[in-house]
DNA sequence: GCACGTTAGCGTACGGCGTACGCTAATGGC
DNA sequence: GCCATTAGCGTACGCCGTACGCTAACGTGC
């Protein structure tokens, strides 16, 4: 079973863009455009305008050239998303500013930091990553995540893992809150109307006796916010990470 | 600040469908198609082809009937998908099956159940769920660990949050191997192709010097399947909840 | 048995999308 | 100054979701 070639070559055009050879031979006419400014004003639009608003027509407008143009920076649109998503993942944090701190309050900073990335760019939860390979900034999230579980008695496996569990957790979290905020700021109706306009189906499901533990909630059962949803779920992750560490290093409690 | 009406009715149309208050009045040729058939039919599309094989016309086809018939039965698209996501949405499992066991076990089994069901329908998470609202089967799905919470000592909202936790690993774990896949998977390349084409631009990285806990991870740290990376994290969750829940029940040690 | 209001099916059309193809013109190296 | 190279991009193709409105089947009231 043999790889096709030219997927192959797509995958390495991919990474050279991502790792950014910016080798060009110059010959013909100079480039309007570079690949940086088509990233960012790409950027500019989905944050502006939702995935939706994302289209090689509306990006190359926005930049005031022909759509065509700009297939000479990028293969497609796949891989325009590819680095979108790459440069939006700096998380602003350098080796330096955390190597004073524990395990624990490093995976903090981290998950709070790619968790803000997820609000302010809604649309990579959105894309349709088929292109994605590592690039160089997402790769520094995850040297810093590796660096602060050294020395924490887990083996190799277990550190890549952990960092796993901790970017699934806030992605899917991230996820969550996305759709809500999605479906019911559409034609923007707030949190209570929303709810309000979903209630009368929720209470004839309740009083159906088809869901007698949810019916028994009390009605402060929904009082936590996002954040406070947020911070609970990884105050426990982190517990249960710190168990395995402490079990590793011999001691038995916290 | 109200509320803009048809935004409204576009919600209850969807929680009417959802909800299925099935009734209708006999005036009129006869319906030809029935709302389950046209989920069904679109869930089997979309399994078989990814999302990108989804379309109205490609549903309309495979039932034999013209596009704009679906109309009839669903407002749009989305909330086909919505439809479409809850019916998927079964794991299966009743109340009397789990009533023997303790928390951890069903949280457990809702687990598995869930991220299988992200495995055999990936195209949920790569549909935008624009038109996310609650509907019968995941109901079930979150009454079934709700009940599983009861009598542990945590408090409703803590209850819920769990429940959350739990849905927001599964997902993101279930994301991040369905995007692997998807990009590996394009043009027919292996796990072992896949890496080998991206091995050089990686191992520049590695010695660029720039990411050095990365670079001195051992070989075997990659070792870790799918399947054992979402039961490593999945454990560590389960632990620090287990350790919130023994101590509100007062003992110190699991 | 018939007229009529209601409703299912759906043909047509519109405005979007991603992108393949190939032309024109600018450019630097010889 | 020639020429291979390459940027810009106009045009076109085949998709998409869905608005609109026509036709015909049907239940109901007479």
């Amino acid at each position: 079973m043999t790889a096709p070639q030219d997927e192959v070559e797509q995958i390495r055009r991919s990474l050279r863009l991502l790792w950014g050879s910016g080798d060009r031979r110059p010959r013909g006419p100079r480039p309007k455009l570079t690949l940086d400014r088509i990233v960012t004003t790409a950027i500019a639009v989905a944050d502006a305008g939702g995935i939706a608003e994302l289209s090689m027509r509306r990006v190359a407008a926005e930049l005031g050239v022909g759509t065509m143009s700009l297939y000479r920076y990028v293969p497609g649109k796949d891989e325009l998303l590819a680095l979108m998503t790459d440069r939006v993942s700096d998380i602003g944090l350098t080796p330096d500013q955390v190597a004073s701190r524990d395990w624990r309050q490093v995976l903090e900073l981290i998950a709070h930091a790619t968790y803000r990335i997820y609000l302010d760019h809604p649309w990579i939860l959105q894309a349709n990553l088929t292109r994605q390979v590592l690039g160089p900034i997402r790769l520094t999230r995850l040297e810093l995540a590796v660096a602060a579980l050294a020395d924490c008695g887990l083996t190799d496996p277990e550190r890549l893992a952990v960092v796993d569990l901790l970017e699934g957790y806030v992605t899917g979290a991230a996820r969550q809150r996305m759709f809500y905020d999605l479906t019911s700021a559409r034609g923007g109706l707030t949190h209570e109307e929303f709810w309000a306009v979903q209630y009368p189906a929720l209470a004839a499901a309740m009083e159906s006796g088809r869901y007698p533990a949810m019916a028994a909630l009390s009605e402060e059962a929904f009082s936590f916010t996002w954040e406070r949803s947020f911070e609970f779920g990884l105050a426990r992750l982190l517990d249960g990470i710190g168990l395995l560490i402490n079990s590793r290093r011999g001691r038995i409690s916290p």
